[in-house]
RNA sequence: GGUGGGUUGGCCGAGAGGCGAGGCAACGGACUGCAAAUCCGUCUACACGGGUUCAAAUCCCGUACCCACCUCCA
């Protein structure tokens, strides 16, 4: 069985071969940090980080990449609004970024490269496509250099685009430019923007213009070619087109599959778009864990639009929280020395690892851990500890590819006091469940009732089971 | 104008010629003092109009609507 993925530039499906046996190059294009991330952000890291471990679970050796942008228009233009130096503005916000990875458990990167500690890299670069001929400083003095894309037969293969074809920009400022759609690789600088945001270059002190940074920095930490490319499908154009071009013009065979991932949104329209704070991600994890947020796009296909809502949410919280009961119950139910060992080549995971082959078929193999679960659950009630044993060790195996096995140490919190207070919790509420069980053993359904609602309304929620009363925090431990 | 994607049941969300993914909700049953959890069962589908085929949600043609990108964007 092999690894199929879907390539924007091939426009279908193809297995999946690495340059070279065993190893995987994956660069993923992060966020510019210029705002606070929302729910839409973190897909992409969700997405691409649910591929690397998916290569790792294949015994891939990954090098994943994923920069983030910290110089460009947006981040001066807000800085200057907010009255504050823009490097304090994306040192903020990245910030802010890592904790919402952190929290949907998405694996830091090998290295998170940014453009402004890659200027000599991207000059280097733009220096090799002016000598080669497809880059040309602007005529009209500003400092600025421009990709010549008429001198690129290519551009516009990924996007399978002619350059005839493609509207100008409304806004294009023609400036020194040959052709209205030439793009910028460095910006001369202006006496508008602040002198921290520019470095000094062969043409003059200036920035670096938006594509050239991921060809140079891609290059850098994975050769001039490498596997795989990522990115929002929005980055396809320009972004990704300009990057290609750049790339190859220079003599780089760049990458040999193009990744993207469709948008979340909201009101059928872009967050981005959307006012409110109400989808920034620490906003959504007030209602939601961050495995529950992270089930909840790992559920649905990475090149499916999501139209986000928190009704929807919440029922993929709670499809999530009856695959965790289990979990919970099987482990109380196994022997305390029983390990998890690494899963091989059985049931369900076959089915599992087909799904996954398949263009990351994640809701395919959500639907394989549903039926683990149902099959889980049978053993259970059974006693059939060989079985359980093995669907409780596969469930484990499926969900930490997907990244969210509940017993990771990175959900729960990370003090030991949990530890502490929920065997505080535990003394109490087994003083009251004794009455409980006095009243229940007397029959006297209406103090034990009483007794149990009374816990309820504390958030524990009491259940009985063959083997005695159980109690649980309402909605999960967090 | 060009390019790419979509429309599936009460809701979410897969599938890509035959054998009805899965979850949530609902209903019935088992279990329970009652619940909860769990198991078993049931129900509601493929935007519309044609066509191809023994057989179409799936392929082809057309129509409608929606979305994204065309130099700020995950």
């Amino acid at each position: 069985m092999n690894l199929r993925l879907y390539d924007t530039a091939a426009g279908d499906v193809r297995d999946f071969v690495p340059l070279e046996d065993g190893k995987v190059g994956i660069y993923v294009c992060g966020l510019t940090v210029q705002s606070e991330p929302h729910v839409g952000h973190v897909r992409s890291a969700v997405n691409f980080d649910v591929l690397r471990r998916w290569l790792l679970a294949r015994d891939y050796d990954v090098t994943f990449i994923r920069n983030i942008t910290d110089i460009d228009d947006k981040i001066l233009a807000k800085s200057a609004e907010q009255g504050r130096p823009w490097y304090n503005l994306t040192y903020d916000m990245k910030r802010l970024l890592d904790k919402a990875y952190a929290d949907l458990n998405v694996l830091p990167p090998t290295y998170e490269p940014a453009a402004t500690g890659h200027v000599p890299e991207m000059l280097e670069l733009i220096d090799l496509l002016v000598e080669r001929g497809h880059a040309y400083a602007a005529e009209d003095g500003s400092g600025d250099v421009y990709f010549d894309v008429r001198s690129w037969p290519a551009y516009g293969e990924l996007t399978h685009q002619s350059i005839d074809d493609m509207e100008p920009a409304e806004d294009a400022d023609p400036r020194g430019k040959r052709d209205p759609r030439d793009f910028a690789l460095w910006k001369g600088h202006k006496p508008t923007e602040p002198t921290t945001a520019s470095w000094p270059s062969p043409w003059g002190r200036g920035r670096p213009g938006w594509h050239i940074e991921c060809s140079a920095m891609a290059s850098k930490y994975l050769g001039g070619a490498f596997d795989i490319h990522g990115g929002g499908v929005d980055l396809r154009f320009p972004h990704h087109e300009n990057e290609q071009a750049q790339s190859r013009a220079a003599g780089f065979g760049f990458a040999s599959y193009w990744l993207h991932n469709a948008w979340i949104t909201t009101s059928g329209e872009k967050m981005s778009k959307s006012l409110g704070n109400s989808l920034l991600v620490p906003e959504v994890l007030k209602q939601v864990r961050g495995i529950e947020l992270r089930y909840y796009m790992v559920a649905a296909h990475y090149r499916s639009h999501v139209e986000f809502s928190f009704e929807a949410l919440q029922d993929a919280a709670a499809a999530f929280r009856r695959i965790e009961g289990f979990l919970e119950r099987a482990r109380t139910a196994l022997p305390a020395e029983f390990h998890v060992g690494t899963s091989s080549g059985e049931e369900p995971w076959l089915s599992f690892a087909a799904a996954m082959d398949d263009d990351l078929g994640t809701p395919a193999a959500v639907a394989v851990i549903h039926d683990a679960v149902r099959l889980g659950n049978k053993q259970l009630t059974e006693k059939d500890e060989d079985g359980l044993k093995s669907t409780y060790a596969h469930l484990h195996a499926m969900l930490d590819v997907l990244g969210l096995n509940p017993f990771d140490a990175v959900w729960s919190g990370a003090s030991g006091d949990d530890t502490k207070l929920t065997n505080a919790i535990d003394v109490l509420v087994a003083g009251l469940l004794e009455q409980r069980n006095e009243a229940r053993a007397a029959k006297d359904w209406a103090t034990a009732d009483a007794i149990r609602d009374r816990i309820k309304a504390a958030g524990i929620e009491v259940e009985d089971t063959p083997d005695g009363p159980r109690w649980t925090i309402d909605g999960g431990s967090n």
